[in-house]
DNA sequence: CTGGATATATGTCTAATACATATGTCCTAA
DNA sequence: TTAGGACATATGTATTAGACATATATCCAG
């Protein structure tokens, strides 16, 4: 909905919570994001991006895999840091969806 | 949660959902949207701007009310694309808050 | 040797919101 | 009488997430 619109902000957390299952790479990333976030389209510079911002922060950490066959991967992972923003994140998420139900219910209900 | 962070997108559907109420104009409008949508705060410059922006896209339409004493009142009212459009709004919402609940779930769940 | 899958990256634009401030009416209390 | 607050609308600008486009490189299959 909506050309440069956005929606509800999906792209850190979903990738927090991907890396607190495993450490893996964005390719793998932006392939599994997908499902876990409904049919959300997943914009690749961007997962790239905030990898990389999230690495800035503290968040996440990384280091290069080029010892397996094809492009070099870089390999992230969670930190402590890390898990803590998810814990934010959830919280977040829960007081985003408690006050979209709010909203819904005030549309429809009556 | 962060600077010029955003949030979900709660200003023009709660604005036409309260809308759909009754009409009414902006003063009362930003007095009535934190109660709508939990703790949400409004900026009043952007509500002005959304009350503009939907009347030119024709969700809303307005009209100056000066007899009363006091400032004088822009009162807006819904119209008929005003109202597909909270629709949609509600759809909008309605499948954004499952896909948080996927999220959540995935996060807290396992 | 071409094209597709794998993999990471940068550049630029827009929309939604945050933050700041201006302008004006009218009423009440010091 | 006037200063300040409630009421009411408005503009200016900064931030930022996400949208859209494209570049680059490796490796393999046909």
């Amino acid at each position: 909905m909506r050309r440069g619109g956005r929606g509800v902000r999906f792209l850190e957390p979903g990738l927090l919570a991907l890396l607190r299952e495993r450490p893996t790479h964005g390719y793998e990333l932006i392939a599994e994001l997908p499902t876990l976030v409904g049919t959300e389209r997943v914009d690749v510079g961007n997962v790239y991006r905030a990898l990389r911002g999230m690495e800035e922060r503290g968040l996440v950490s990384s280091e290069w895999l080029d010892d397996l066959p094809g492009p070099a991967k870089r390999t992230y992972e969670i930190t402590a840091e890390g898990r803590r923003a998810l814990e934010r994140w959830a919280q977040w998420l829960r007081d985003a969806r408690d006050r979209i139900d709010q909203l819904i219910e005030r549309i429809e209900g009556r």
